[in-house]
DNA sequence: CGTAAACATGTTTACGCAAACATTTCCTGG
DNA sequence: CCAGGAAATGTTTGCGTAAACATGTTTACG
């Protein structure tokens, strides 16, 4: 036993262990490090050889520090149970491990202001060449947040800044589809469970377009419900909505909403969609196997997160990005949980 | 405008520029930035003024360099599609923050053995002090994996590798607490709609839980369904068991598969539970408001990836940490979608 | 009032890498 | 057979930081 406790960490070996092993000088070992242009072919294998025996991996703290560079993008987020943050993240992920960066991810419990700007700072601190915020509070964002401006950032899902380089998917347009689809079976009218729309941009837009996709159409706006995302919230609103007899539509701000609500239909004896149609929003991957399966609008998550990188690794070669909000395109998914109107 | 297109990055202020501005040296400059410890007071507020008007950020990649820590681990994950997953991401993001550290995220899309071991190669090149490896793909461990040995490691989720530290909630247990309630409840024996457990450890082991709990009891064994963690093919595997009139009792081997199961019953005019019992695995957030709402076992896995990190925490300080399996106890939850067996 | 200890600050150095520049070797063509 | 140049390799240097060491300056106390 050796009088040292715990894990020996032996110094890894640096290019200069490598140079003397393989009987080159260090820059030499550099070149081959980074693709081996300018060296002979038997040069090289020796350097490869050298290399292998003393398991060299390049420091990339020194590369960075040298090249200012970090190969590496940081990724902001609010919270981890939201199925769209993640299916986005997800999709950077992918992306930018085939550009060669890697993900420095930093999530945020409490969405206070004090919170974002300190995460962020820590951001700027890492060793990151650029930043995605994935941020759904729109209200702070008008308050005492400071962008890095050290480094390009995108945002995703927040409150168009016109000064920002941001990617969204068209919540108003959805919410429209949704709506619509209903006006379209006949309903009169459609109610709304709603998102937290006081701190969530995606909540209140769909909340928003409800609204004014019905005062188009000359239609009454009824009372507003729900105010969280869980499907403990759509649950509750659903046991309010199932008193009344006076109620044949209602559009969901999410799918888990959408599955609270329509366990309170069950619980009341309400058929879907016989008596009450129910419409979601995301298509999450259950939303198909619900009962019934779940009518929806889809919202093309991977297409926002891949744009969302694709824009700030231009910004980060240097391209200028022009600021501004970019709208990808919701779908309508039609299932079984709407029907046409039927008078009773 | 100027000639130059693209962002113009300034060079961001050094210590050094710190010291020319503040007039001291470079070195008070350092000790001001960690913590300020033996400068006099007039300095140490000349130097951090100097830090605000010039944006001062120390520079991580230089030190990184000097002191061989990055502050950093690595989480390489198989797929965020995962609950579990995604859950212990989380918790491992936040308890990280708390200490210092940043998350290194690699998700891995498609988990071939090549696609591992080069992950964990580029984890290995990355700046990680440390690497969480969050992985249910158990015969893929068995083979060419191989996991750096310059920094240390904790696996989440995989197989139990005697000489690897590793954490995980007890499926077995779990598994066994299902079946049990079953039983108890009075059913004569239990149905199971497996996760993938050719590739998954942790389908497999909910199975021969399930399997040996039965043995146990005295009971058969049931033919076995499934074979896919999603609601699909738990919706599949239903409708075959909808077929049946002499089920009473199902175990599904996650919620999304249970949520699957519950639709083909409805569909089929079976009632649950006063027809069939339904169980699942995991407690998700929606488990909670399915039709009815779902008994299940509740893994609990912000313990799972504190106790991780926390692992990997006092690897990384050099503490000896011995290898072998943790595991973390689930928890019963009962709701509506079980109830006792009634003859027919 | 003098001296030693405590404190405050400055100087040197090295971390590992790669750009810039310097040198050597070898081949080509007249 | 040699000048000229291309290819291969080596040397120097500096990125920003912090440990180690050196120096200067105050304070305490007999």
């Amino acid at each position: 036993m050796t009088q040292s406790s715990g894990t020996e960490r032996v110094r890894p070996a640096s290019m200069a262990d490598v140079a003397l092993l393989a009987g080159v000088s260090a820059q030499t070992v550099s070149r081959v490090s980074n693709g081996g242009f300018g060296v002979a072919t038997p040069t090289r294998e020796r350097v490869l050889a050298a290399m292998t025996q003393l398991g060299y991996r390049p420091n990339s703290a020194a590369r960075a520090l040298k090249s200012g560079r970090f190969q590496s993008v940081g990724v902001l987020m609010f919270t981890l149970q939201n199925t769209g943050s993640i299916r986005m993240l997800d999709t950077i992920t992918v992306e930018a491990a085939a550009k060669g960066f890697s993900i420095d991810l930093i999530s945020i419990g409490d969405p206070s202001t004090g919170e974002i700007t300190e995460a962020l700072s820590r951001l700027d601190q890492e060793t990151v060449d650029g930043i995605i915020v994935i941020l759904e509070a729109h209200e702070l964002l008008e308050h005492a947040i400071t962008f890095p401006d050290r480094i390009p950032s995108v945002l995703i899902d927040s409150q168009s800044y016109d000064d920002r380089i941001s990617v969204n998917a068209d919540q108003r347009l959805g919410a429209g589809q949704a709506v619509q689809h209903l006006l379209d079976l006949g309903h009169p009218t459609v109610w709304h469970v709603s998102g937290p729309i006081a701190t969530s941009n995606a909540a209140a837009e769909r909340e928003e377009s409800w609204r004014t996709t019905l005062e188009r159409a000359g239609r009454p706006v009824p009372k507003l419900l729900g105010g969280g995302w869980s499907s403990r919230s759509g649950y509750r609103a659903g046991l309010e909505l199932a008193l009344r007899d006076d109620i044949s539509a209602i559009f969901c701000a999410n799918d888990q909403i959408a599955l609270g609500v329509l366990r309170a239909l069950h619980e009341s004896g309400r058929s879907v969609p016989a008596d009450v149609s129910v419409i979601g929003f995301d298509d999450t991957a259950e939303a198909a196997q619900y009962w019934p399966p779940l009518t929806t609008v889809r919202q093309d998550f991977p297409a926002v997160g891949a744009q969302a990188f694709s824009l700030l690794s231009r910004a980060i070669d240097g391209e200028e990005v022009a600021p501004g909000l970019r709208l990808v395109p919701t779908e309508l998914i039609v299932r079984e949980s709407t029907g046409p109107y039927r008078l009773r």
